[in-house]
RNA sequence: GCGGGUGUGGCGGAAUGGUAGACGCCGGGGACUUAAAAUCCCCUGAUCUUUGAUCGUGCGGGUUCGAGUCCCGCCACCCGCACCA
């Protein structure tokens, strides 16, 4: 008695011994096949993997094991962003050291992605926690500093309170910490900054080069990084200072009716002995903090007894401060051009200043009113002197070379962009390699003391950075003096470790970061699969660390990432008790219509399908669902119905109907028959069909197409009968749903005899000459719509095609004795009968 | 507010301007079985006067012999940014 069912528990363990003993998937640099790079964004060792890590791999590896099959020497690697908040939290809740913590994590996840049988070169893992890894990093950061790319200011920065570190700007969202969602505040701390802005050029012209990422990723950036150009020039002021400003719309400066300052500004500080400007200053910064204040505040001001000269008119404009007006882009002041400006136009109208039109569809609309709100669009200059007539882009370069020309102002480029502050007040992550010395300043730890190491023995009792209450850890002598000194006691920001690690999975060298010559034979990244979640942050400063390394002459490459990928979410219903509690899917059950809390037996309301969250409970955990339906299953799932990029809405049965067509693949394989003759001509082109499209559709990363087209040939193949055709047809089967069911695919080719691993056989060839069809379906419409199919020999001429359709019974039907007016014929498509 | 995306059966989704709904899931019917599981077969957009016809891809127009696809104007939802001068 055969055994006829797939056992996946023990072919998954099976084959991935098998492949791990072999070294299957071992790149090798020296290779002289073609190199592929496939990278998916390392984990951040937070305990488990969950779905959203194992779709986000199975894609990656579906497209590693195909770029094998297809003869590339394929670098496919893994490894852990393993510093960072979470391990400190554990640290603080359960007593256990963050590095212990991080390391039994580490070794749970890798052991669940080891079952799910990814193609993973292993021999290349590291984690960012490692010191050797983060040594190199240290090395990298002082020669950034070197080259004079980092410096450290005092700067007011966002301040969590829960989570008592720095955030950068773009880990502020809606004024709150992005990880503890607290209110952020401000603080005046001494901060290490990396050269960002440098580069803001550079990166944003890069974004042009970048054909293979999504538009939408690169417009993210590009509105990141905020390039605006325009003039900046200064005010006099009544008080004899000079108040300079900054505007995109020099074209409108006679529009002008006031001059606005930040309430931040030195300006308004100066001022501030006035209790009233004092007053309002307060009132300024208590306002504008989170996103729902801003969208509904109303523009405020407080007039002050200063005024600034118009540089053309002489007109004495009233001086305010305003609480729309930012310090901390261009030059924290405006002037304030209320016809064409919305805000300006808001705060002129509150407080009853002019609203001068200087710009008007055509000239003879000059005096044209506004309807309520300002215009900013485009049109033809009025009321300004000299710049009456022009365009708006001439009057921008008139008033910019006037200017320029009598030195009072200059055309100048404006950058949202800031410089990436690096410093948090942390233990887990990456020791900055500097000292503080009394007498030498500032001095980098010399490169031979690398790495600067955490010190294992340190307590979290009590918030704030355990490096700044070690006893010893921080009292170094200065390597340039000798005298006693104190270590930097600030560490990386942990996306400074994710800038560079994939040129370390490329090359790992001990004495230096990485070998740039070993990078270059794999670098860019063919295709970088991730979270739409990291389209600023992290591959912006990948991005920026990446030039910055090749700007020093570190590196040859300028982009890291030719062609980016970001997949959709795993998502899942979720369940909610009457009192709002959530349930997880193993507590609730279908009752008809309904579902029912299993426990209590109350009943449940199923809610919105988002992505599964361990705050909503509705997570699926992997283990249990390879545990029962094997690795294969998961896989197929993961990549079947759902595009890509969208969404994918995990369902029981869909995991179900996954684990029945293993089964049905494996009964279908057991079927090949050597002894089987003859020709099955549909058959064979099908699978000839398939072999195209299958390998079209992974390369467009459209895995649920390649799904698709694999159930359709096994639903053919499965019909035929024996035949040598059919032999191929299973044999095909096997190859195309290789990289998607590995393990299936190697215990099938073991079971009929296949050579050596499956994993190692090339993709299969297909034969144009069996594409071609020599019959085809032809559609006959009427009137639009569709009255017959016919079946004709393919290349049939267009009079035949035409004299086929009229003969249909139903054709004839339809036109009743209509008269015919043109008649449309599409050789081997349709024949359209106008009447 | 600005920018981007999406909208197709009960559900996930296919469809170089050329047979809308491939493929999967759910559902219905049947076969096999003492019974069940498993498996296999058939049906499965809506409506109607059901050998057939009409309607149907968010809504309203348009181009075309022919529109899910192209153009114009809306609507809804999702995502990003947000007082950026």
């Amino acid at each position: 008695m055969t055994e006829n069912r797939f056992d996946s528990a023990r072919a998954d363990a099976r084959w991935q011994a098998a492949w791990a003993d072999a070294g299957t998937f071992t790149a090798d640099s020296h290779a002289a096949k073609p190199k592929s790079y496939i990278l998916e964004m390392f984990p951040y060792p937070s305990g488990r993997i969950h779905m959203g890590h194992v779709r986000n791999y199975t894609m990656g590896d579906v497209l590693a094991r195909y770029r094998r099959m297809r003869g590339d020497e394929v670098l496919h690697p893994m490894g852990w962003d393993a510093f960072g908040m979470p391990a400190e939290n554990a640290a603080m809740e359960k007593g256990v050291h963050p590095g212990e913590w991080t390391r039994a994590n580490i070794a749970q996840m890798k052991a669940q992605l080891k079952r799910i049988g990814f193609a993973l070169d292993w021999t290349r893992e590291f984690a960012t926690c490692d010191p050797e890894y983060y040594g190199h990093e240290q090395a990298l950061f002082l020669d950034l500093y070197e080259a004079g790319l980092v410096y450290r200011r005092s700067s007011s920065v966002n301040w969590d309170p829960v989570d008592m570190t720095v955030l950068a700007n773009e880990q502020v969202i809606d004024g709150k910490g992005w990880r503890s969602g607290a209110e952020v505040e401000k603080r005046e701390l001494d901060q290490w900054f990396l050269k960002i802005t440098d580069f803001a050029e550079d990166l944003l012209a890069g974004l042009d080069d970048l054909e293979d990422w999504p538009d939408k990723v690169k417009l993210m950036q590009e509105n990141w990084i905020g390039k605006s150009q325009g003039l900046e020039f200064s005010f006099e002021l009544s008080d004899g200072a000079k108040l300079p400003v900054y505007t995109t719309r020099p074209d409108t400066i006679f529009g002008a009716s006031f001059v606005a300052v930040a309430a931040d500004h030195p300006v308004a500080q100066g001022l501030s002995d006035d209790p009233q400007v004092a007053a309002f200053i307060e009132e300024c910064k208590r306002g504008a903090t989170t996103a729902a204040a801003l969208e509904t505040a109303e523009k405020l001001g407080y007039r002050t007894a200063i005024t600034a000269r118009h540089p053309f008119t002489g007109q004495a404009l009233p001086l305010f401060i305003a609480n729309f007006v930012l310090m901390d882009y261009g030059t924290g002041a405006v002037m304030g051009v209320p016809g064409h400006d919305q805000r300006d136009f808001e705060f002129a109208t509150k407080y009853k200043l002019p609203i001068a039109r200087v710009v008007a569809p055509d000239p003879s609309k000059a005096d044209a009113p506004f309807e309520g709100e300002a215009e900013s669009g485009d049109g033809v200059i009025v009321n300004s002197d000299f710049l009456d007539g022009m365009s708006v882009e001439e009057a921008k370069a008139e008033v910019i070379a006037r200017a320029e020309n009598a030195g009072w102002g200059e055309g100048t480029t404006v950058w949202r962009l800031r410089d990436w502050g690096v410093s948090r007040q942390r233990y887990w992550g990456t020791p900055i390699p500097i000292i503080h010395c009394d007498a030498c300043g500032i001095v980098p730890v010399p490169k031979d003391q690398l790495p600067v190491k955490l010190p294992e023995d340190v307590d979290f009792e009590t918030p704030g950075n355990p490096l700044e209450r070690h006893p010893t850890w921080k009292h170094v002598d200065c390597p340039c003096c000798g005298k006693p000194a104190r270590r930097e006691t600030d560490t990386l920001d942990t996306f400074v470790d994710s800038s560079w690690y994939f040129l370390r999975f490329a090359s790992q060298p001990d004495d230096r970061p990485f070998d740039p010559e070993e990078i270059a034979k794999w670098l860019p990244v063919q295709h970088y699969i991730g979270g739409i979640e990291h389209a600023i942050l992290h591959l912006l400063y990948a991005r920026f660390w990446t030039r910055a390394l090749a700007h020093i002459g570190k590196l040859s490459v300028k982009e890291p990432f030719a062609a980016l990928f970001t997949q959709g979410m795993v998502t899942h219903e979720t369940y909610a008790l009457g009192d709002g509690s959530w349930l997880s899917p193993d507590e609730v059950k279908r009752n008809g219509e309904d579902y029912v809390h299993i426990e209590s037996g109350q009943p449940v309301t199923a809610g919105r399908v988002v992505k599964m969250s361990k705050s909503k409970k509705n997570v699926v955990d992997p283990d249990r669902i390879i545990e029962q339906y094997g690795a294969d299953a998961v896989r197929w799932f993961m990549l079947s119905d759902s595009p890509p990029e969208r969404d994918l809405p995990w369902s029981d049965s869909g995991i179900e109907g996954c684990g029945r067509f293993v089964q049905r693949l494996w009964r279908l394989f057991g079927q090949f028959d050597p002894s089987a003759t003859g020709e099955d001509k549909a058959l064979l082109r099908k699978a000839h069909q398939a072999i195209v499209a299958v390998a079209e559709d992974i390369e467009a990363l459209s895995f649920n197409k390649a799904v698709a087209r694999i159930y359709e040939l096994t639903g053919a193949t499965e019909k035929a009968a024996p035949s040598e055709s059919r032999n191929f047809a299973i044999r095909t089967i096997l190859h195309l749903a290789a990289p998607m069911m590995p393990h299936l695919a190697e215990e099938a080719w073991a079971a009929m005899g296949g050579e050596g691993l499956i994993a190692d056989a090339p993709w299969p060839e297909h034969d144009p000459a069996c594409l071609v069809e020599d019959e085809v379906t032809i559609a006959v419409q009427h009137k639009g719509k569709l009255r017959d199919t016919l079946t004709a020999p393919k290349g049939a001429s267009k009079e035949d095609l035409e004299a086929l359709a009229l003969a249909s019974e139903k054709v004839q039907r339809s036109l009743d004795g209509a008269d015919i007016r043109k008649v449309i014929v599409v050789p081997d498509r349709l024949v359209n009968i106008v009447t």
